[in-house]
DNA sequence: GCAATAAGTCAGTTTTTTATGACCACCCCA
DNA sequence: TGGGGTGGTCATAAAAAACTGACTTATTGC
């Protein structure tokens, strides 16, 4: 299709950051890892799905990392990554603005 | 209901920001006033509908001002308010980043 | 007067996102 | 041995966003 234009670089990170409960998960993630199940019981009205599915994207482009913690109550961790962390300002400046 | 996990105060605003063309009409609007035809051949893939909701959501919430020319040939021109100036950052750390 | 340009609107369809509820496999504990 | 927690998947349904093409109203240039 020849790249006609294009398209506008912040597009797709926008597109990406954008999606249902990804800023309040993002919001979460800064204070420490997170857990699939605490997500769903925190966050009111999230379901399954659409969680796993934010989880599955962030990882996906980096900015989560999913952790498996082979200890005492074997769990998963959702970690902010170095890429992850650096989003961060942008939420905070949304909120500002907002 | 005592307010129990009031929504990411990033959410709204992420949101409005993350339309179909949205940045791209920002990207444009930096440089200068914007009319309906000109963003219509310029941006390629836009439908009149899509930009058409999209301008007047931005003007809804005041990052855009809808202006009509009276002059030689009547127009209609969509500045950048000065709330919309301020959003600029962010779309170039989105771009950074992206 | 006639066609073109500008700036849209409208109804209807398609595509994308979110939500629902059922189900699954693994551990852990008594 | 069976009940609960954790971390999901799957098929489907509903809701939201985007696209299409036809149509409109008002100017303007010839």
């Amino acid at each position: 299709m020849t790249t006609p234009k294009e398209t506008c670089p912040a597009q797709a990170l926008l597109k990406q950051l954008s999606g249902k409960w990804k800023p309040e998960i993002f919001r979460l993630a800064v204070n420490g890892p997170l857990r699939f199940s605490r997500l769903l019981r925190e966050i009111e009205g999230a379901n399954k799905q659409t969680l796993s599915v934010a989880l599955r994207e962030l990882e996906e482009i980096g900015l989560l990392e999913k952790v498996i913690v082979r200890q005492k109550p074997l769990h998963i961790e959702y970690h902010l990554t170095p890429y992850g962390a650096s989003v961060v300002p942008i939420f905070k400046q949304l909120e500002r603005l907002g």
